[in-house]
DNA sequence: GGGTAGCTGCTCAAGGCCAA
DNA sequence: TTGGCCTTGAGCAGCTACCC
């Protein structure tokens, strides 16, 4: 710790590891990398892939579907495969290489994690001590212990061991397994609201745009043009807003969708709607990384009051899509019928690449 | 009495999982 | 393949207990 103020916001950043403060904290450090590469519409995917794409670690590939799904010998295996080589390709890197080369968003945070869990550790183990006084020789179970992890591991190497190793040692062991497969879960923070952050990040500095233009996580009062809901319920935040003299676009971005989120989207409409109050267009706009064709194909098609319910759908990358599709076969059902929908969407323009948008949005 | 730490309940987001 | 429920972990607000 340290007296300096600057460095002891960072220090109280880090202690929410995966919070909004650290990660803003974490994505200036990063653009502001010497060398970086330059943040245009036409490079913003990579960033936004390089910060948060990830590897499976079930199948060690660029994750682009459910995990259950894209096991070996299932549809969307070949698929991963087919979407792991482009994004290789795209990222000039090699196939064993691809995961060093992205998630650094999820890195830098479990960095900042492990190093405010050592100062809690440290902490909470001196209280521990004080706790289970009274109860020494008695047998009771050690903190953190987990005999059956370790047996499981233990069966599995025990003909390369040339002695068994003493019981802090599995004790340590079994922790550190036990962390790896936790902290999988807290990727969720990052690829929900760190998503928002990257793509307002990437709107700033891509398009140059003002920093006081662009909202994240807003209430809708809040967005200039836009009055109270009147509905008299909870009020709802934007994920991000742009704001400028010629247009407002308010932005739901959601990484993945799944269908019963997707009914929340003409209730949020309705709710911007209602609360316009500067008597102008805005434009809503639905940004994803959602490979499912029949997601995106909704998306792209679904109505409010008899009009196409957003004025742009946007994928980080729709050459990814195109690779992960590959050929489609003349015949083959609904599955690769609502495969094709989608591409026929990314032909007419109706799904757009994040670099087209951000294109018309530095245009506008 | 004021400030602070800790607890509880709530909301949100996204992947896992399973039935149709 | 699709739809939808479950699980997990995060932040936040409000409340309470405790300490000075």
């Amino acid at each position: 710790m340290t007296d300096e103020p600057g460095l002891l916001q960072d220090a109280d950043a880090i202690e929410r590891a995966f919070g909004g403060e650290n990660r803003n904290r974490l994505l200036d450090l990063y653009f502001q990398t010497p060398d970086r590469e330059e943040v245009s519409p036409a490079t913003a995917w990579r960033h936004v892939y390089r910060l948060l794409l990830w590897s499976d670690p079930t199948t060690g590939l660029a994750h682009c579907y459910e995990s259950d799904k894209s096991q070996p010998g299932k549809a969307w295996y070949s698929r991963s495969l087919a979407f792991h080589d482009w994004a290789c390709t795209e990222l000039g890197t090699a196939p064993a290489g691809l995961a060093q080369e992205i998630d650094w968003l999820f890195i830098k945070a479990c960095a900042d994690l492990a190093s405010a869990m050592l100062r809690r550790e440290a902490r909470l183990t001196q209280a521990a001590g004080k706790q289970r006084d009274g109860y020494d020789g008695r047998g009771f179970p050690e903190p953190g212990a987990d005999p059956e992890l370790a047996a499981i591991i233990r069966g599995a190497i025990a003909g390369y061991l040339v002695k068994d190793p003493p019981e802090e040692i599995w004790h340590e062991v079994t922790q550190k397994v036990r962390q790896y497969l936790a902290v999988q879960n807290k990727r969720k923070n990052l690829v929900g609201e760190g998503f928002e952050d990257v793509l307002a990040q990437t709107v700033r500095r891509a398009c140059k745009v003002p920093q006081d233009q662009v909202f994240t996580r807003s209430l809708l009062y809040e967005i200039p043009g836009f009055n109270r809901a009147k509905s008299g319920g909870k009020e709802n935040k934007v994920d991000v807003a742009i704001v400028r003299p010629s247009m407002r676009t308010i932005v739901t971005a959601k990484w993945s969708v799944r269908a019963d989120r997707e009914k929340q989207f003409p209730t949020e409409y309705e709710e911007y709607c209602n609360a316009e109050s500067a008597n102008q267009k805005f434009q809503y706009v639905f940004v994803t990384n959602e490979f499912d064709p029949a997601r995106l194909m909704r998306a792209c098609e679904v109505l409010f009051r008899n009009n196409l319910m957003f004025d742009h759908v946007v994928h980080i990358n729709t050459n990814g899509i195109r690779a992960a599709y590959g050929e489609l076969p003349a015949d083959g059902g609904r599955a690769t019928d609502s495969r094709r929908r989608v591409i026929e969407h990314i032909d007419s323009g109706r799904l757009i690449s994040l670099e087209r948008w951000l294109t018309t949005l530095s245009t506008q």
